[in-house]
DNA sequence: TGAAATTATTTTCCAAGTCAACTATTTTCT
DNA sequence: AGAAAATAGTTGACTTGGAAAATAATTTCA
């Protein structure tokens, strides 16, 4: 440990997350697809129809920062907006054919990311590591 | 587990990763200061002189910005540049005064912030989780 | 009821980040 | 030596991110 900020946890943290992160962003980035994109299209993947809001939270992201992502996958074709049914205030989000069809295309890529670090940690260490970084939030 | 990206390690990693930093950014901004300027000043504090490429890859940042951020820091009299004494090509990065004052001023700040993760995770806990991280780089 | 407060999302304006190209210096190699 | 390649850092054009204000719809409550 020959630099001090290499002792605080969360420097760590943060050096853990951008080898991880720069990983999977070369990896996705062959499918002209972005991590946050990603998130996305997994999250409305597995339940359609999210608010804004709730999927801001979900995909860890501020939402003016989430609007205009939004903004670029709905020009490209990958989802599109519904105002809420019960709150006309809520826009809700839904893939389309193509975000699906394109969700399809990347989710081996994400999931052998996820199993290479698997691999290398081995089950037992997995299962710690998400223990443990659940108790920081 | 009721979001399927719950479950990619990348994702946690970035969850955890998410609220330290705002955690210290909401901290740090009482004092004017970003967490990555943390980062620099302490990183200069221990070892002074450091070149800009060297600083990068500790402060985890693409030298492109790391070079605007200490424009920044120039004109907030932080720091200075030096031409290298050897290589003509290298800049070298020292603290001013009033870096090192700041510094002695915010690292309470940021000390206290890492010692309320140790309180809640228990030594050994952290240990295991810089053991875990450390093998992910 | 209906004015005031609250909530969901977007917009605006500005600060910060990225990629690729560029300058300057040093190294390599014939 | 000296031309070509490599390296350190910065710059410029463009994109993205963020805080606060704005908009629109819903709730609250006197």
């Amino acid at each position: 440990m020959k630099n001090p900020i290499e002792s605080y946890i969360s420097y760590t943290l943060a050096a853990a997350h951008r080898a991880v992160h720069q990983s999977l962003t070369a990896a996705l980035k062959e499918h002209g697809v972005q991590v946050e994109v990603w998130r996305v299209l997994e999250t409305l993947d597995a339940e359609p129809s999210q608010t804004m809001g709730e999927l801001a939270r979900i995909v860890l992201m501020n939402p003016p920062t989430l609007t205009k992502m939004v903004d670029r996958m709905v020009m490209d074709g990958l989802v599109h907006r519904q105002a809420g049914k019960s709150d006309q205030r809520q826009v809700n989000l839904m893939l389309t054919d193509l975000g699906r069809k394109r969700m399809a295309q990347i989710r081996d890529v994400v999931q052998s990311q996820d199993e290479a670090i698997y691999n290398l940690l081995g089950e037992s260490e997995v299962a710690k590591l998400n223990d443990i970084l659940g108790r920081l939030m």
